[in-house]
DNA sequence: ATGAAAGCGCTAACAT
DNA sequence: ATGTTAGCGCTTTCAT
């Protein structure tokens, strides 16, 4: 690594001061046509790039934001990262991405360490066990997906989303109707299981039924999923009709038990997901699913720690989900 | 957010002197125990954390790695993503993350800028497009999962992998077997082809058939896949009686079209893949394929970077891939 | 073992 | 419009 080129040797090289060179490199007004052309004509010629550390020391910022998600071997949170990192781009901003493996505990943590770095702001995902966020630092905060108390969030409306789905399986005929729930601890899955017990509630109560009984807590990812299924679909007693699944990735799991106990979808099963991850149009049979806007979601994330607008709690967005009709439901038989 | 605490601050409420509370905190060893413990003391009261821009600055470097890929949504890169994050993390490093858009252009850009960052090293998965890199700024580098003249890459052993594959079709008796290739101009589907080749080309010889009649190329993601087969599964003249797919997600998307024909999997088309990500597991039937170590590839990448040895092609490092038999493979009817 | 002080490269305030 | 300069917070040499 060859020493850099500074801001001096661009001034020595074009016959200018070192604060002209910082206004044309900053685009400030005040500088003449003539010396402006001189400058960037050297800039060019050295391939001056001004040392980001030095900015950032001098400006106490450094256009960079920091991104905390559990885990991107979730595709839902890949998908997501991926256009929060093209938004950034588009305002020039870059991305220090940091995973808390779904462990609370580490989040404070990562986001201290991103306030170090001077970061603009931080897209925080949290963790299903995080009640609430430790921010000494005072860092500008966006949580993304699940509410946490005092700060802004934005995130597509879990529970009218939920209820869409819910609804159109009791559309479709279904009474017996399962609900795969995520993880107990997990605001989303609450959430997502209020919107089901919204429209279920009033029918179990006047069937005498238990609403426990429909209800399984799981993992959000295929595994959960799958394993979950083996016990909805277990031949004991009267099998639902049809299953709404938190997550895409549970939904998928419950294709593969069913596939694999023989039991065809949509004819015997209907399944409903949620989110909307790119594989949900690929599985055979493709997924009807309740869809998340993600893209609007990660950009108004982004936007608003670029924004540089005041961030309580009155900056939350909530979107609203979308039904997306494929393969995996039909009325029952 | 309220001003930094700075290492002036600790100096003055521990009473030393700056240079001694940076000792203490680099863990320079000619530190009475005294005041290492007042120092300490008063940097976790204060709760000091040094401003990574002055040291930067100062040291030249910052404990950061820039990684640029292509594109989160691609489930391999996604994990390869998650693994390097990890990996860097538990070496106390942060990672800047740049998705290239598989625009082979803006590589250069995106590396430029995480130089002038001051990382101590990128990891690049070029897009296909790339055929060289510009790395005007001398920048650390490490290509991962395709060869790019002139730099270290690490990558799992693409050729032999395709080879084990196919060795295996033909060992369950198949005799027409497909390629579903990659694009043209990458090198990742170049070198699975020739492994492919390695196999089919005598055979193909032997009985007078021209090989590019079983060869289609198009895009590794599901899409492509799908497509693809749509061509290869048509019914005019004898349909191959197994796919070898470039990738995961392309032999996904291949399912989805027997699905969608009726062609059972593996009674009347075996498919293998290659990568074998996440979601293979889960897909019905269970994905047969080609596993690339992925976290072999990213630990090796990112350790690469860390240790700060000289990075010239003689670093380079290939990993082997292992078949991993699951649902889709039978011998032809 | 410790303190004092010189910068790292840049921006912005001040002077001209 | 442009040059000069202080100083952002830190590490590290040089004295002591």
């Amino acid at each position: 690594m060859k020493p850099r080129t500074t801001i001096r040797d661009v001034a020595r090289k074009a016959g200018v001061s070192v604060g002209t060179v910082s206004r044309v490199v900053n685009g400030h007004p005040s500088v003449t046509e003539a010396k402006k052309r001189a400058v960037l004509q050297v800039i060019a010629e050295l391939g001056f790039r001004p040392d980001a550390a030095a900015q950032s020391l001098r400006r106490g910022t450094n256009r960079t934001l920091g991104v905390v998600i559990p885990d991107l071997r979730n595709p839902f949170f890949a998908e997501l990262m991926q256009h929060i990192e093209l938004r950034a781009k588009e305002r020039g901003y870059s991305v220090l991405f940091a995973s808390s493996d779904e462990q609370a505990d580490s989040e404070a943590e990562l986001i201290a360490n991103l306030a170090r770095r001077k970061v603009e702001g931080v897209v925080l995902v949290p963790s299903n066990r995080a009640e609430r966020i430790a921010n000494p630092d005072g860092v500008r905060l966006v949580v993304v997906d699940r509410r946490i108390a005092g700060h802004p969030f934005v995130a597509a409306d879990h529970r009218a989303g939920a209820r869409m789905a819910a609804e159109y399986l009791v559309s479709l005929g279904h009474r017996r109707i399962a609900c795969l729930s995520g993880p107990e601890n997990s605001f989303v899955a609450r959430e997502r299981l209020a919107g089901f017990m919204d429209v279920m509630a009033p029918r179990l109560a006047e069937a005498g039924l238990d609403p426990a009984s429909c209800i399984i807590s799981a993992p959000f990812d295929y595994e959960g999923g799958r394993e979950a299924a083996k016990a909805l679909l277990a031949d004991d007693g009267p099998r639902p009709t049809a299953v709404f699944a938190c997550s895409d990735q549970q939904a998928i799991g419950v294709l593969r038990t069913a596939f694999d106990r023989r039991i065809t979808v949509p004819d015997r099963l209907s399944v409903v997901g949620f989110d909307d991850i790119l594989i949900s149009d690929l599985v055979a049979p493709r997924l009807t699913t309740a869809a998340q806007p993600l893209a609007a979601i990660a950009n108004c994330a982004t936007d608003l720690l670029i924004g540089g607008e005041p961030l309580d709690a009155a900056a939350s967005h909530i979107f609203p989900c979308a039904m997306v009709l494929r393969e995996t439901c039909a009325p029952p038989l």
